[in-house]
DNA sequence: TAATACTGAAACGATTCAGTAACAATACTG
DNA sequence: CAGTATTGTTACTGAATCGTTTCAGTATTA
């Protein structure tokens, strides 16, 4: 099983370190380009890449027509980074069909869920990374504890549970993010990088399951609150 | 909240399955005409269309003007497909103002976007999902206490009641815009982001249900008072 | 005071939303 | 590869919310 190569196009040289390090650090193989010509000379060195990410402003009409192509007759994955949402309006003008778009500032572990995601589409390799968590730090509320390293969940009296990926996401993500109502789409995402369609019902199934730990002490609060067309939120008392 | 109500105008049936699919699938409500004349009838039996997508070559030029009537009188935004790209100056030419066009064959998801944006900027409602708070600050009064976090109302005895939406954001109206009388229209708005029609009692029953949490302390004053002929008024002391 | 306009209240109906189980598909493990 | 774990989908049910209607009661005004 080979790593997946990864192209980065884009000129401030802080913000390619920064998704240089992200990507090494799940272990794809990175490779990099500050504008449109290096963009050129790199694919005609390599023809192995199997996805490209550039910033939107950059490589000039003939990087985004080459990006186009490369599009529609290899099959490499293109993501754009824009800065600002507005410049979501021009991605869509120049009609290249993106696979995704994203947003700086980016949140690391959301672009890692993305791109995997994008490459298990595109690629049919089976990468599963890890996470890189920098401070790996145990949180605690109302007697429970999530552990982060074992990615479990540990009831008052001790019992143990390991949780699923898409669970120990969305408890991380609400414990990050203490109090505020979380929408369905913004928990999909964070879970799976996907994005909520109507009718999908995926993160009720999830809380659910969540709750069922939850229950298994039955004097417990209520830790994960519905709020009626809006999403949930997490009422723990976090340590 | 209501989902927006699509009409495609569109005699293909591939294409018009095909749009009608992507739409379902991100919730929108979907209506389908086959010529102009399908759409004049569509359009009267249906006084709550958002949205009309239609085919250049199609409606004739009395569908032509209809639309153009539509957009200019109502608030329906409208958007055009084409086939090819010359014929976006046709478009021009016919100097009816579309809200956007689209050029077949086209991307489902750039096409979901576009929608989206356009229907964010034509109706009003969807700016309450938008609504971006950033000072979460609860609020309390006469001993009550709103949470904003929560959507919830809190006695001055700790008991805790969960708002609806639009009771949560009458209340919270009046509380940002205190003294003030508030008209019935106002309210209407900003709980729902509907404009006030004759013989509406919607506001005054919402009023109502609030009236009630109050009374389960007896002893409280009145917290929003009827001022006859102009609307309601919060009376509480802010703290 | 009588006529009129306005509001309170209850009850109902419609619609949307959330919870859940059961199943299907997929990913992961040994 | 087979078995298990996880994730996703569907369909159904009940609940929550919202809006309408109706009518009785209250305030306002001529």
């Amino acid at each position: 099983m080979s790593t997946a190569n990864i192209l980065i196009v884009e000129d401030e040289l802080v913000t390619r370190n920064m998704l240089k390090s992200v990507f090494e650090a799940e272990g794809y193989n990175v490779l990099e380009a500050n504008d449109g010509d290096q963009m050129q000379q790199i694919i005609k060195e390599n023809s192995n890449i199997n996805l490209i990410i550039m910033d939107i402003n950059l490589p000039g009409k003939n990087g985004l027509l080459l990006a186009r192509e490369l599009r529609e007759n290899q099959n490499i994955a293109l993501i754009f980074l824009t800065g600002r949402d507005n410049e979501v309006d021009k991605i869509l003008g120049l009609e290249i069909g993106a696979d995704d778009y994203i947003t700086k500032p980016f949140n690391p572990r959301e672009l890692t869920i993305r791109i995997r995601n994008l490459l298990t589409r595109t690629m049919q390799e089976n990468l599963y990374f890890e996470e890189v968590r920098e401070k790996v730090e145990n949180y605690k509320f109302n007697g429970w504890t999530l552990e982060i390293d074992s990615r479990s969940l540990i009831s008052p009296n001790g019992d143990l549970f390991k949780l699923p990926r898409s669970e120990f996401r969305a408890i991380l993500h609400f414990i990050e993010n203490p109090g505020k109502i979380q929408t369905r789409a913004e928990l999909l995402l964070k879970m799976t990088g996907r994005e909520l369609k109507a009718h999908d019902r995926t993160v009720d199934v999830t809380i659910r399951r969540i709750r069922k730990h939850f229950e298994s002490i039955p004097e417990a609060p209520e830790i994960i609150a519905t709020i009626h067309g809006e999403g949930y939120r997490f009422c723990g008392q976090i340590e």
